[in-house]
RNA sequence: GUCCCGUUCGUCCAGAGGCCCAGGACACGGCCCUUUCAAGGCUGAAACACGGGUUCGAAUCCCGUACGGGACGCCA
């Protein structure tokens, strides 16, 4: 039997990181059996669903380099009417009843508040149970009589008294529960008869044929609730796998009204990170090969992935909301200065581009004439790059001469040495006159100008960095003039002068 | 409140009875390299929640306690 997962978030809002997590495994395991990795747009809830999240979505799985999947998507909304269908057989067979309770409206903002409150206060009730519904019992004949007769209702599954449900979790194990511990639940809301979510996921998954449900761990008491639909739709249940959360710092569940845009993936798109490293960093957050391997590619990342290699323990993402330095969890961070530095130039170089035309700082010459330079330019400042923002940040003096200088790098290296203001414009006479205009040959002109005017080439070399490139750190100085060139670095020694 | 799940360094992971007075990575400290900052190399501090069992032997198995998380909706 093939395997078939689907990825099934509802477009209330962008892709939460967990939830791309989620996404990610689902790929993962089909990439691995060789299986369909398949979508579904849980849309149901028309008021909170858009396509603008929709489309955010899609844009998030390909900006992972996951968003592949292998059939057409499916609108869950579209299925409403065979969902409907599907409850309205139940009843006919008497796996389900009309509940013509009014409804009750519940407010959004407290629900879960509520739901405790409610759940103490039935518990303290005497011989109360889930099974109490006055119409549970009612014949079918008079059901369908108050139904034709305009009654509104809801319908819910009608679950046994005794026993209890079992299933077997590919990363949690065998699950039990008791039927006394559920509740006929709702499958139709009363009114205009729409399918709720429970029986929307179990029928959708049945027509899609889904052979494993690999999701948040969010889900799985409530599987027992699934399982019972399986049951009386009479198909077999797949194979379920649920996930461990991703936690904040505080080990709350990480949510988007609470930790803002830290938990979409989005951001992370948007502040420089190769999708690949996020992809790395994300598969290693409640997984793991096995071995102490870290960095890991999409192939290695296949062929070793199991559902037995999932934790079972919440995973923290640790970031902080104070530290603008730790905005994101810092084991992300290295893992993209990681890809940034390691990957092959190839790869690097389109994002590379696209972060400088949103500069304004490409020139199309960097893949024509000039490409050589800029490979050799790349290579030499990637190696201490953290995001593609530094690209056109820290490394706008390589490219523009419209650079800012760190007023701390002038103070250190420019202003504690007046005699700079004559050596700098004297070491760009040397420098004038360089054959040829290498590394090595720079290096041999700036030492042999340190020695004959007295001073240390520490000096020169770090008054050049700054006047270079504005900064106090960098790449080795020599490299930095070769790939600045001459002219340029010869007018940056003598405006320096200005600074000093 | 009820049910379910979990608990190894600050964080992410390794560990499936002796290989563990617990290993790797990030972050932190030191040293080396060095013109700076990184990278790299070496190195330091840093954890088996607690209590009982089982066993010749337990981070690993069992029980209990504590703590954390999740679920309990005519939301998804």
């Amino acid at each position: 039997m093939t395997v078939r997962v689907r990825f099934a978030p509802s477009p209330t809002g962008y892709l939460h990181i967990g939830s791309a997590r989620t996404a990610l495994f689902n790929w993962l395991y089909a990439r691995k059996t060789g299986g369909k990795f398949l979508l579904r747009v849980e849309d149901t809830d028309l008021q909170r669903s858009t396509e603008e999240s929709t489309r955010s979505i899609l844009e998030g799985l390909a900006w992972l380099g996951i968003g592949d999947y292998d059939e057409e998507i499916v609108f869950q909304s579209n299925n409403a009417d065979k969902h409907r269908a599907a409850a309205l057989r139940l009843i006919e067979e008497g796996k389900a009843y009309r509940d013509f309770t009014p409804k009750e409206d519940r407010a959004d903002a407290n629900v879960k508040r509520d739901i405790a409150e409610r759940a103490r206060a039935q518990a303290a009730t005497e011989g109360a149970d889930h099974r109490s519904n006055p119409f549970r019992d009612l014949s079918l004949e008079e059901s369908n009589g108050r139904a034709q007769a305009g009654e509104p209702f809801a319908v819910r599954l009608k679950v046994a008294r005794e026993g209890q449900t079992h299933f077997a979790d590919a990363v949690y194990g065998e699950q039990t529960r008791d039927h006394s511990e559920i509740e006929d639940l709702v499958l139709l809301r009363s009114g205009d008869l729409s399918p709720l979510y429970n029986l929307s996921v179990v029928a959708d998954d049945i027509e899609m044929a889904v052979t494993h449900v690999i999701r948040g761990q969010d889900h799985l008491t409530n599987t027992h609730k699934q399982v019972l639909i399986y049951e009386a739709l009479g198909t077999p249940v797949p194979t379920f796998a649920h996930l461990p959360l991703i936690l904040a710092p505080n080990k709350a569940k990480l949510s988007k009204r609470k930790h803002g845009e830290v938990v979409s993936l989005t951001t992370y798109r948007d502040r420089g990170f190769i999708p690949a490293a996020f992809r790395n960093f994300l598969a290693l957050l409640g997984w793991s090969p096995g071995d102490d391997r870290e960095v890991l590619s999409l192939e290695e990342m296949i062929s070793e992935f199991s559902l037995e290699g999932i934790h079972r323990s919440n995973a923290v993402f640790n970031f902080s909301e104070s530290d603008a330095r730790q905005w994101t969890d810092q084991k992300a961070l290295w893992m993209n200065a990681e890809y940034i530095r390691t990957m092959p130039l190839a790869e690097l170089t389109p994002m590379v581009r696209s972060e400088l035309e949103s500069a304004r700082l490409w020139k199309p010459e960097y893949e024509a004439e000039e490409r050589a330079w800029f490979e050799r330019t790349l290579e030499l400042i990637r190696q201490r790059f953290y995001t593609l923002k530094d690209f056109s940040g820290q490394g706008r003096a390589y490219l523009s001469d419209d650079f800012e200088f760190d007023p701390q790098a002038v103070a250190k290296n420019l202003k504690k040495e007046p005699r700079l203001r004559g050596l700098l414009p004297a070491l760009a006479d040397a420098l004038e006159k360089v054959e040829p205009w290498t590394a090595e040959g720079v290096e041999a002109a700036l030492r042999a100008f340190a020695d004959a005017a007295g001073v240390k080439a520490g000096l020169l070399i770090n008054s050049s960095r700054t006047a270079l490139t504005g900064q106090a750190v960098g790449p080795s100085m020599f490299d930095v003039f070769d790939v600045i060139g001459r002219a340029r670095s010869v007018k940056r020694l003598r405006d320096a002068t200005q600074l000093v």
